[in-house]
DNA sequence: TTGAAAGCGCTAACAT
DNA sequence: ATGTTAGCGCTTTCAA
């Protein structure tokens, strides 16, 4: 087979720069002390010839790889890809290279992915959950450091990010209450995730920090959709409560109860303002009016994540949940007062 | 730094098993003759020794390396991940990994990308575009075998998969005629967009087969929005046109178009059945009525690409541009009858 | 059938 | 400041 590989290695350009190799090395790596006419000499020969180092061959004595894996728990969840573009970008920019392996929601799986990522030899992994909700430690499979993306390890001692509920929260309520509203209802999702029951509690605990309480209980606990924030502010209108704001744990829950309050003849944001959570543009950007919401920025998530792993790899891990914090993107829904 | 590092070598095995190195690595590899006896034993004492062969030992030495990359146009598109889920599934299957990297658009960073995938010294690369809209093929800028997804390469040397429009349509308005319908009209997306015009001109076609015409005329272009679904259906309405039927380019407008539908009186699918595209399940599954769509089977189309790659880098391309088939799912929306 | 030896491309002592 | 010399872990002639 003919081949005319790429084949211009370190050898090459140190005969055509009329050095050894090893000086060549050296003046290429900028680790030991060349002189600095030679440096330029080398640097430009290798240019010429573009020259690239063959990582296999760095690799093999220097018990560093350049390369990351990131095991996402499920790539079809839309959580998931911001974070995974934060993870790219940082990687990118240490030129370490990022092998992609998804466990589809599968412990067995899971397993097999991280066997494979230890046989690629990657100097480090991130474990990219699909919720917020907490998960196994995987430091038992592994030798080498793991970094926690949105669903943080169960393991306090490992490194794990997720998002700042709490805060998210706070910035609802407080963005409503500056906005002259009292008598705020909470309508969260399904409780089997953390995230419903963390924003559930962090605005009843907001609420009380301004003295205030929610308005039709602390327990509007049901799923994730457009139906049940419809469902809800039904229920709530019928039952003759009075209210002027709504905090929704999501978006979708968002857009559901503002269509509803809209059947209800309510205005939004006159009558009721609306907050929702995650900044889904397809709900928040085009539901009439737009919906003021809290965005948990996922792709800084992401880079944080990367971070952290790049310094745990050098030795300097930082075990612990780190919350990312969010931010709060006003719009119509809450725009009026 | 005191460091246990996996270690486990050939060498290891090749002592604890009695035999040479080369015996040892023959025996694992299965290419060379080897008594019967020893390969089994040398196999034996590998797996008690948990050893995994170093990867990059390999590949100094066998112009393969195990790694192939992936290029994605924009990741945040909602067409790629399914499709980089085949990929990457298949790629598993055969134990060669996927680098991952994200061009967000943008010609420049495409090209960087490229540099970084041949310093890394991957066997071939996907080229993941995130519209079926045909691109320049990057053939220029790299030495390892190419294939693209979903969006074509503009240079018919190269092998590309993309999705079969001519198919979908044909899926749509035959199961529209079967159904009895006569008079059907063909709402389309933004005519920059391949698909889109693929998508009506294809309809157009397979309406002649039955010897009928489009109602409402062979232009209805617009956006992929909701809202062109509603405003043209409204249209179609105040024209005081006929129609027993739609087909639209995506489910987005079917949703729109539906929910217009209910508002001008008509029912779904009584009075008018209404097929969509993509099978968009957040659109195509949670609508009222459930609509009735084209899946394109991306995932699958993910994987004939992959299966391409690895036979492009075995040295047997399959050039041109191949039409992946697609499926109609039905449901509600065109149901009765 | 097995083993000895040479090298893949690079880095890192050690010498000069 | 530069060059010489060993390897890193594996595959692959070539001999035995």
């Amino acid at each position: 087979m003919g081949k005319t590989n790429d084949a211009v290695t370190l050898a090459d350009v140190a005969r055509a720069a009329g050095v050894s190799i090893a000086t060549a090395s050296k003046a290429l790596n900028g680790k030991t002390v060349v002189r600095e006419a030679t440096r330029r000499h080398v640097e430009e020969v290798a240019r010429s010839l573009a020259f690239t180092p063959n990582p296999f061959a760095r690799a093999l004595n220097s018990s560093i790889t350049g390369t990351i894996g990131v095991l996402t728990a499920d790539l079809a969840n839309r959580f998931v890809v911001p974070i995974l573009l934060g993870v790219e970008d940082a990687f990118g920019a240490d030129s370490t290279s990022v092998i992609l392996t998804d466990a589809r929601n599968d412990s067995i799986r899971e397993s097999h992915q991280l066997r494979t990522l230890m046989a690629k030899r990657v100097d480090g992994i991130v474990v990219l959950g699909d919720s917020d909700t907490s998960r196994p430690s995987i430091t038992d499979q592994v030798t080498v450091p793991v970094a926690y993306a949105f669903a943080a390890s169960q393991d306090p001692e490992d490194s794990s990010f997720t998002t700042d509920n709490s805060q998210g929260t706070d910035l609802a309520i407080d963005h409503l209450v500056s906005r002259g509203r009292r008598r705020i209802v909470a309508i969260s999702g399904d409780p089997t995730f953390s995230a419903a029951v963390e924003r559930l509690t962090g605005a009843t605990q907001a609420m009380q920090r301004h003295g205030l309480q929610l308005v039709g209980g602390e327990n509007l606990y049901g799923d994730w959709s457009e139906d049940w924030g419809r469902q809800c502010v039904h229920a709530l209108v019928e039952a003759g409560l009075h209210f002027d704001a709504i905090f929704c744990a999501s978006d979708q829950i968002a857009r559901g109860a503002i269509e509803q309050l809209r059947d209800e003849n309510l205005r939004v944001p006159e009558d009721v303002a609306v907050v929702g959570y995650d900044n889904w543009e397809l709900f928040s950007v085009h539901s009439r009016p737009p919906i003021t919401t809290i965005d948990m920025n996922l792709q800084e998530l992401g880079r944080a994540v990367a971070r952290e792993l790049i310094d745990a790899i050098k030795g300097q891990p930082h075990p612990g949940v780190h919350r990312v914090p969010v931010r709060l993107i006003p719009r119509a829904s809450t725009t009026r007062l």
